[in-house]
RNA sequence: GGCGCCGUACCCAAGUGGUUAAGGGAGCAGUCUGCAAAACUGCGAUGCAGCGGUUCGACCCCGCUCGGCGCCUCCA
């Protein structure tokens, strides 16, 4: 049984859907004017996980995720660099699918864009008018929350509190300080639209309201977003859908934490941000390899806390996931001993149950993967006892389950063989030392190497082993020498 | 001023009103190994920021204090 934590009500609460086994989900994607930061992904991992983990559970889901794109900082952006918006938003949507394809974020399954909803924006609009609830100025229409009497409930504010916190100049033509707009009458050279007030644009809150009633209906299951979008946005977003249909919005709201640089919220003011594609750049490691650290490192924490990201975190979520690539590579190696194949079933049955029990538990995913762990000492243990070829095989497959809720233990190849580096001269890992490598060998060279080292064991001429060892070992070679004979080696 | 969050071992991080406070990383010791690596085993918070209170019993509930943070303005 899943129970999710709703911000509406502040509580851990059962989870139904509306319609059994479906699950209708909106998360606010991004406003594409700018790469996105490490916040951005993990928001975008968190639904992710949840998407996936819903669809593990047997539920069909409908999610859908939007792009921003059209908004005051795009206008702003195109003015700065001297190209138009469509310029902007086509480079940075690009740019954000790059992103989210390496950290293995799966597309929703709609990702409406604003531009492509005007027809929907401005009925919508067009109904809170006609109910009294919006009222136009000149080319402006605004939102009045003093018509919707439960305005706060998810933010747990109330419009006197709030008043008196306002210190932004108040727009003297609004009725009520808080009042905001649902439509913005557009300067000259901005991207405008023909509508019943003038041309103009849509304010930011309408379009979620207006795209998730267009591709979920006026009532649905989830929605979902960054901590940050609670207030106003989210705030605004009920206003307005339910004062135009009178009904629910959406049922459970949820809300990802901050991603912090030393304890504080990493945001562009601050400066303290970290984009993605940098974090992959900088990346000693392959793609494949950082985008699994970085799915490990932020679902090592529950989504709902804040986390602190450093190189060491990311350094110890590597450390962490090479225990169990390690024993992947083990696991692809035959054996005709089948002595543990029996006690591998049950425990990869009971693994399979411990596992959801956490997911179900407002996704706790840093027990789920305590669970995983715990497995991979388990397998670990039987393997040392006798694991035939066959059971080796369907334990990988039950990682390749588990991990594929989390996005992880996916890839074929990790390192033992394969792996490349990239970057051979110095590798510079922010906080910690330097990471060098002096030159790279092929997989020929290393192969060779390992042959001549293979021989002279035989020959017990250990002293020129051990130099082959560690004349690989100053290449970043690690070998691992089998019972029989044999060796593996990885970088 | 209003609303809210966090403070668990060297680091990261779960968790429960009452059996031994998960798991990972790092460290140490041992087994194994020609050596090593990996793996396995063992060690590691007599205590969960501090102080009070509620309770038969609190790390978990309440209050206060200290420390850190977030939202109230665009923000994942």
């Amino acid at each position: 049984m899943l129970s999710i934590y709703n911000t509406l009500t502040g509580k851990k609460e059962p989870y139904h859907s509306l319609q059994p086994k479906t699950v209708r989900m909106y998360v606010c994607g991004v406003t594409v004017y700018d790469y996105c930061h490490l916040g951005h992904a993990r928001s975008a991992l968190v639904f992710d996980m949840i998407r996936r983990y819903l669809e593990y559970s047997g539920y069909t889901v409908k999610f859908v995720k939007n792009f921003t794109d059209v908004d005051d900082k795009i206008i702003k952006r195109a003015n700065e660099q001297g190209v138009s918006c469509e310029e902007i938003t086509f480079k940075y949507t690009q740019a954000y699918y790059e992103d989210m394809a390496k950290l293995g974020i799966l597309p929703a399954s709609k990702e409406p864009k604003a531009t492509e909803h005007m027809e929907d924006i401005k009925t919508l609009i067009d109904k809170l008018v006609k109910k009294d609830i919006a009222y136009q100025v000149d080319g402006d229409v605004y939102f009045q929350v003093e018509r919707y009497p439960a305005y706060g409930r998810l933010s747990k504010r109330r419009l006197n509190d709030m008043q008196a916190g306002a210190r932004v100049e108040v727009d003297e033509r609004k009725r009520h300080p808080m009042d905001f707009a649902l439509w913005k009458s557009s300067k000259p050279g901005e991207p405008s639209w023909e509508s019943p007030w003038g041309a103009g644009r849509p304010g930011w809150h309408i379009e979620c309201s207006a795209m998730s009633m267009r591709h979920l209906g006026e009532t649905f299951d989830i929605h979902g977003g960054g901590m940050d979008l609670i207030f106003p946005h989210h705030e605004n977003e009920i206003a307005q859908s339910c004062g135009a249909t009178g009904k629910e919005f959406a049922r459970y709201w949820i809300h990802n934490g901050f991603v912090q640089i030393n304890q504080e919220k990493m945001s562009k003011s601050l400066g303290n941000f970290f984009t993605i594609r940098e974090i992959f750049e900088k990346s000693p490691w392959p793609q494949e390899e950082t985008g699994e650290m970085l799915r490990y490192f932020l679902l090592g924490t529950h989504y709902r806390s804040p986390l602190d990201f450093s190189d060491q975190s990311l350094q110890e979520a590597k450390n962490a996931l090479d225990g169990f690539y390690d024993l992947f590579q083990r696991l692809s190696e035959t054996e005709q001993r089948t002595t543990c194949d029996g006690e591998l079933v049950s425990t990869v049955d009971r693994a399979r149950m411990a596992y959801s029990q956490p997911l179900d538990d407002d996704f706790n995913t840093p027990m789920a993967l305590a669970v995983i762990q715990n497995l991979r000492g388990n397998v670990n243990r039987l393997l040392e006892q006798g694991l035939s070829t066959e059971s080796r095989q369907r334990a990988r497959a039950a990682f390749r389950e588990f991990g594929n809720v989390l996005g992880l233990f996916q890839l074929v190849k990790w390192q033992f063989y394969q792996v490349t580096l990239k970057g051979f001269e110095e590798v510079p890992v922010r906080g910690v030392e330097q990471a060098r490598v002096k030159e790279v060998l092929s997989e020929t060279d290393v192969e060779i190497k390992l042959t001549e080292r293979n021989e002279a064991r035989k020959q017990k001429n250990f002293k020129k082993a051990d130099e082959i060892r560690q004349f690989l070992a100053s290449h970043g070679i690690v070998i691992e020498d089998k019972p029989d004979g044999t060796s593996r080696w990885k970088r």
